[in-house]
DNA sequence: TATTGTTATACTCTATAACTATA
DNA sequence: TATAGTTATAGAGTATAACAATA
């Protein structure tokens, strides 16, 4: 009996569907979470801050300033400052001067960093797909609609303090 | 535009549905596990693997030994025994003599940490099923159902390292 | 020898706050 | 003053490995 079994066996009534979906939706991120971050690691040496920052600068293909980064990753400025020294000394992105404004940068992906970005986004594509592959289209596609209302609904709840909290990486809508 | 319609909009075909759901998910589950943890702190003081490991102990009023509860909480045995010290000296699980292996103990709610964990799991489940609070019954089975196929295809897709792996606190089947 | 549990250490990821340089 | 970015520090949460006591 797994965690899921042994917390809902006994006592259904104390425990709602929704409190069911959320141990099985954690249960899934993480095995999931944890597979792609074993995976970046072993074949790319990397993590997965590191790939989130490439894939929003992939999207961004003229570069972004450090605080559009961090508010786009949700994680603080510190954070953006050391990730990006590490890609820098990888020759991964670089740091350009802003035209009008000393005190801010654009950063922006290599060529090598987007060849290396290229790469690990095709690997990544696929470990997904597999993630999911016990689904079908139709199925992935209410699975998305479903979530798409709970992600509106957690995100209006609260006004959510300004500031960022904990990666959201990669989702923008 | 947030980070989903970022890495989606401008190349559907890169980045088939799977990956869309992916994100969407993930970013699901970091809201609501965000603020779980931030309400954990504020109104109760406690974090999330002790909320868990607690949530283990109420499911075996008899106790649980040290490597059980690492098994279940699906961390290594350093971290119970930090945590568990944490809640011993709180007074809310105590660690009793198991007859006849005078190397283990179970540990075991006290009174007061089965009173704590009550009010706990009270507040943890409004939490949660505000957080689903936009879906319908039905649609919260779907999910539901959807996401075990999920698991199931994830638990199985890797024979998966005997080990630990990062918490899946609470699901257990 | 194998197992139970502890201790010590390190690493990833994040936040806060003080600081520098520029606006 | 306010903003862009950096540095320094702290904390949560986890892993690995060496260790002691018992089986």
């Amino acid at each position: 009996m797994d965690k899921e079994a042994r917390l809902q066996g006994t006592t259904p009534a104390e425990h709602p569907e929704a409190l069911r979906l959320w141990l099985r939706m954690l249960t899934c991120t993480q095995l999931i979470e944890t597979r792609v971050r074993a995976a970046l690691r072993e074949q790319f040496d990397t993590t997965l801050p590191r790939f989130d920052l490439m894939a929003q600068l992939e999207r961004a293909p003229e570069g972004l300033k450090m605080n559009e980064l961090s508010r786009r990753m949700m994680v603080t400025g510190g954070n953006v400052t050391g990730i990006t020294d590490q890609l820098v000394s990888e020759g991964l992105v670089q740091r350009l001067d802003v035209a009008g404004d000393r005190r801010a940068y654009r950063v922006q992906l290599t060529p090598a960093g987007r060849a290396q970005f290229a790469a690990m986004a095709q690997q990544h594509e696929v470990w997904i797909v597999d993630a999911f592959a016990a689904l079908s289209e139709k199925e992935v596609a209410t699975l998305h609609r479903l979530l798409g209302r709970v992600k509106a609904n957690s995100q209006t709840a609260v006004p959510s303090p300004p500031g960022p909290s904990p990666h959201l990486s990669l989702e923008t809508s």
